[in-house]
DNA sequence: GCCCATAAATGAACATTGTTCAATAAAAAT
DNA sequence: ATTTTTATTGAACAATGTTCATTTATGGGC
């Protein structure tokens, strides 16, 4: 059959996102096939490839939304807050509870860049980017002398660190007691690192 | 045709196990399928399943190695050092050398390891806790008067946050270049941290 | 109202994948 | 020699991503 329903482009792509940030969220990147998404909103395989390039371009935008609302839950908590190293704890919790809340679909994102082995677009480095400077502001804020050189490696340091402390906290087990003691992980890795930092 | 040449499992097994060591090395784990390790070795691939219950248990396996490998690499540097702190930064210096050394085995450690689920059986679970211990030993030498709680905070705080920079410096790309940046933010989160953890 | 050109959606087809298991061939035992 | 045992096979199955000739509905011109 040919033309059936009518969904511009921008619509059967945000329902098949939808589709796919369900099926991520319930079972993982290993439960999104192209014919599930196709199923769930009730248009046929082939149509998935009118909108994404293939299914690796559906995960990186389905990685780019996720990355969005992480964006969009640490911006809050760093509008929140005025001292600075209070802010960057506040980060690194944000951060943990946000990976132990979605463990699946934050999976997803470094699951995803390192199985292919090329560099991700342009504008999905950029949304990381936007993720880093997050971190640089109150690190700035905590010691005007630095230099910015000195900024961004402390702000890869945390970041990195924090990002580490996600991934091997949520290996260990699926089970929300872990989230406790990950979080206590990362709250000595930041407050001795600026502990260090400052001193 | 029926039994043809005379290979114990074991040997199979190293085989198997060397030629997907290869092929992940050169091709990342994407490059691992039964049938071509099956061809690799001159067999067909059912003799694979008579070795291991599936690829996953093949990979887990060949993880195990590489784990074995890292903690005689790893075990080998804090023998030749004595003051603990610059045993800790002998060791992360080693830990990201290991990484972008070997950046597909490394990486197919943890990226097979949330592949799947479940959790990793007790035996391999055991060769990720040897490592911990390796930071363990020289942070109790750093400050005695810690509790063991305490020391096993720090032990994973340090391991990982070396882990996450590492992920992170290697996703960046997989230019050598990357490579001293990636070291010189390990260095900044060990001496800080610890400068933090000693004051 | 009819017809045609255009665009949209299809779904059968292809190459690969992991995995299984009856069939088979060689070695070992009798 | 003959039988039994066992190791190895490779055809078969279901499921995957991806493509593209075919089909169908729509919108415009008469």
């Amino acid at each position: 059959m040919g033309r059936r329903s009518d969904h511009s482009r921008e619509e059967i792509s945000r329902m098949a996102l939808d589709a796919a940030r369900r099926l991520v969220a319930e079972e993982g990147l290993k439960g999104l096939t192209a014919r599930r998404v196709a199923t769930e909103i009730g248009y046929a395989p082939g149509t998935l490839y009118v909108v994404f390039r293939n299914l690796d371009d559906l995960i990186l935008h389905l990685n780019a939304e996720t990355l969005d609302q992480l964006h969009a839950t640490l911006g809050e908590v760093v509008r929140h807050c005025r001292k600075p190293q209070r802010c960057i704890l506040k980060l690194a919790m944000a951060y943990v509870e946000f990976a132990f809340d979605n463990p699946s679909l934050w999976g997803a994102i470094y699951e995803h860049r390192q199985a292919e082995g090329q560099r991700a677009p342009e504008w999905f480095q950029e949304k990381i980017e936007a993720l880093f400077s997050l971190v640089e502001t109150p690190l700035r804020q905590l010691d005007a002398g630095r230099s910015d050189r000195e900024v961004r490696l402390a702000a890869n340091a945390l970041w990195s660190g924090i990002h580490g402390v996600c991934i091997l906290g949520l290996s260990g087990s699926l089970e929300k007691a872990n989230a406790g003691s990950t979080a206590a992980i990362a709250e000595s890795l930041v407050s001795n690192y600026l502990a260090g930092y400052m001193q």
